[in-house]
DNA sequence: AAGATCGTCAACCGCTCCCCA
DNA sequence: GTGGGGAGCGGTTGACGATCT
């Protein structure tokens, strides 16, 4: 765990120069969260369990607030948290139900198992926005919603198929919860790879129809569409999904995806020149 | 080597929603 | 019906390490 001291550091002080007073609870720390805090929280929730954060706080010892004690929880102590980088499929699941959602992260969370709406936010905000901020163009623009479409998302697609068949163990599907009978594979029902309709016209609605004609037949109001659920394989968890992708869980190794396989390597020059083209 | 700039991410803030008395 | 408290969400900030000049 990475937890840095500072917090003390920045705020040992604090408590000098307040007043107690426990109705006011002018005492409660603010900044990183310091190790010997993690431990109050993280034994006090596995014991207790979560809820009535503010209360929770009070009874842990904590001078935190509990909002504060909520987000330190579901963002970093919480088991299921998953860390490591954002895989393919985790990028082609967001640029997905972004498109869908829009800002929603906690609902786009619900998708990425062990992923947080903080984390997504993050993700969306440093690297997607990034390549809007590349192609001049706003990240809600249609011209960068078109360019997700026909260029970013069909190359997440071949580039996890392309890692599937390069079949290192950790690549193959997990098979715990084969039972998603009819469900999409990659590229069949989500997009054409290399389809690459003319960007200057009004293509967006039959791109709209190609992108939504998994997510439309699948119930959003679940948090595991189709069914899926998270699987035992021995290693880890895994999550299998309506599009037919599944998401290796912690514990297992990411390493075919991670490691170079940032957005910006997906970028080719090739595709910005192509994208610099069709936005003028 | 040192300062400037950039990228990432943890944490806070303010707002809204929901539940309950 | 309504007011208050708790929880959740999205936007924003700031610290810090990495990279660049």
């Amino acid at each position: 765990m990475d937890i840095s001291p500072v917090g003390d550091q920045l705020y040992g002080s604090l408590s000098s120069t307040q007043q107690i007073s426990e109705e006011d609870q002018v005492d409660l720390r603010k900044g990183p969260w310091t190790v010997e805090e993690d431990s109050m929280l993280f034994n006090y929730v596995s014991i207790h369990g979560e809820g009535r954060w503010n209360s929770l706080a009070r009874h842990a010892g904590l001078k935190r607030t509990g909002k504060s004690c909520r987000l330190r929880w579901l963002n970093y102590l919480r088991p299921s948290v998953r860390r490591g980088n954002i895989t393919l499929q985790e990028q082609l699941l967001i640029l997905e139900l972004h498109s869908r959602w829009g800002n929603r992260w906690s609902k786009i969370a619900q998708y990425l198992p062990g992923r947080t709406d903080n984390e997504i936010k993050n993700y969306w905000r440093t690297r997607v926005q990034k390549q809007a901020k590349q192609l001049k163009c706003d990240v809600n623009s249609k011209q960068f919603q078109d360019a997700m479409r026909y260029v970013w998302i069909p190359r997440l697609i071949e580039r996890i198929q392309a890692g599937r068949s390069d079949s290192s163990p950790a690549a193959q599907p997990a098979t715990g919860s084969s039972d998603l009978g009819g469900v999409g594979q990659w590229g069949s029902n989500l997009v054409v790879p290399n389809s690459r309709p003319d960007m200057s016209g009004t293509s967006s609605d039959t791109s709209e129809a190609q992108l939504s004609s998994v997510s439309d037949q699948t119930d959003y109001g679940n948090p595991n569409p189709s069914g899926g659920s998270p699987t035992e394989n021995g290693s880890g968890t895994s999550y299998q999904y309506g599009y037919g992708a599944d998401i290796q869980g912690y514990g297992q190794n990411d390493n075919w995806l991670s490691g170079g396989d940032s957005l910006e390597n997906w970028w080719s020059e090739e595709d910005l020149r192509f994208l610099e083209t069709a936005l003028q």
